[in-house]
DNA sequence: GCGATCAGCGG
DNA sequence: CTTTCGCTGATCGCT
């Protein structure tokens, strides 16, 4: 009765095909990953640990002399006391109980006073060393040398997937430290690689698909560069013309798109006005129309049905739409326009997966699926399996669901996975 | 021991 | 007035 109950209902929401063809297959994927784990060197996650506990020793050494006094600084509210009273520097922002003194906060702070370089620097340290040297040391199963992730279908209102104890898919790459604590996940053995396909520009390439924007569809049929061609038509300049200043500002726009913030966000994030930031979002949409039509047209539907779809009919209800609060109903908005491009990246990746998945039972082969990463798989290969695992990674997440656009994706390997 | 708060990581 | 999400860790006040 219950099961007649729920088939009625995916078939009365067209969703019998994402239900049965794909994440029930796709369930069966991760279960497997989650079982396989992933191969880590222990000794050289305590190696680091131990690095960055000494070069935490010293900072803590330099910043009490600074202050003239000892305290807890993984305290914010001792840290604020000692900034704003002790040492009476300018109050940037307050939270809900105090001084705010987060990154943002005390890159403003950088000149006024030395001890503010070593907090951030104390900060970086302290997230490096607590939640990943110590955290994933704790989670590695001394019997295998592995660790093993747990994979959440059923959390994220987009239809992307997340990892817990540990989370594996914010595993630090932007910094050169943080880039080491990838240097600790290896490939099964001698004779095995970590071979990773990710997509390039998902996002934006599903907004050139459902947008249908002529400008966005010829940037990525014609191969060029995504974020310069951005620049070049919000800042009105040739592409040859377009500097690292205006292309960072296009990727932050672009950025802003596929993460549905808001132009204050946008602002915040460039560290120019709101007004300016509204200035970039107008010019985009003149420049890109077909976006402009597609974000209209998404929040009038939205606000008929109450809901957003992806591409392959995956359902997010957005109740807010209609309110009458203007910051509800405009988080509504950006909810409605960004999560069919979000949701439906992850349905592509995930089709992608069942994909690669099925082949490589179909053929036998030992390589095994260990990662995603919301736009990029990681496998581990045996090495005379590499030529083939290749090709069936390319040509499955090429091919995975057929769009205006081409799915372009990058392929790495090595034996660590900051090699990647 | 637990929940709220603040902070910071990735895509 | 606002601030992308999901995750984890440290602190702090509470039971």
């Amino acid at each position: 009765a219950l099961k007649k109950a729920m088939d009625d209902r995916i078939n009365d929401y067209e969703m019998h095909s994402l239900f049965y063809d794909v994440e029930m297959p796709f369930s069966v994927v991760l279960s497997d990953m989650e079982h396989a784990g992933i191969r880590v060197n222990p000794d050289k996650l305590q190696e680091l640990s131990v690095k960055f506990g000494k070069k935490l020793i010293e900072l803590t050494k330099d910043i009490y002399d600074l202050a003239d006094t000892e305290f807890n600084i993984n305290s914010p509210k001792q840290l604020g006391e000692i900034l704003f009273e002790r040492l009476s520097l300018p109050v940037i922002k307050r939270t809900k109980t105090g001084y705010s003194t987060d990154a943002e906060v005390l890159e403003k702070l950088r000149a006024a006073h030395p001890i503010v370089e070593n907090i951030l620097e104390y900060r970086s340290l302290m997230k490096m060393k607590s939640t990943y040297a110590d955290g994933l040391l704790a989670l590695v199963d001394k019997n295998t040398e592995r660790i093993y992730t747990s994979f959440n279908q059923t959390v994220t209102s987009t239809g992307r997937i997340s990892s817990t104890e540990p989370n594996l898919q914010n595993i630090p790459v932007k910094t050169e430290e943080g880039r080491h604590i990838r240097g600790v996940f290896t490939a099964d053995g001698p004779g095995h690689v970590l071979l990773s396909g990710d997509y390039s520009q998902i996002e934006l390439r599903v907004l050139a698909h459902i947008s249908q924007d002529p400008g966005l569809i010829e940037a990525f049929i014609k191969g060029e560069d995504i974020h310069t061609r951005t620049a070049s038509e919000v800042f009105g300049v040739l592409p040859e013309e377009v500097t690292p200043l205006l292309r960072d500002r296009a990727k932050a726009v672009n950025f802003g798109i596929v993460y549905g913030i808001s132009d204050y966000g946008l602002a915040q994030g460039l560290g120019i006005s709101n007004q300016e930031a509204q200035e970039y979002i107008d010019a985009y949409f003149e420049r890109y129309p077909g976006v402009r039509d597609y974000v209209r047209e998404t929040i009038r539907s939205t606000k008929l049905s109450g809901y957003v779809t992806t591409l392959l009919n995956r359902r997010r209800y957005i109740p807010d739409i209609n309110s009458r609060n203007y910051h509800l109903r405009s988080f509504a908005e950006r909810t409605a326009m960004n999560t069919p491009i979000q949701g439906s990246a992850a349905d592509i990746i995930k089709v992608a997966m069942v994909k690669v998945y099925n082949h490589l039972k179909q053929n036998n082969l030992k390589a095994k699926i260990l990662l995603q990463v919301h736009d990029e798989i990681i496998l581990d290969v045996p090495e005379d399996e590499l030529s083939i695992v290749k090709q069936i990674l390319k040509q499955d997440m090429e091919n995975a669901i057929l769009l205006k656009v081409p799915l372009v994706v990058d392929f790495m390997q090595g034996y660590t996975w900051e090699e990647l």
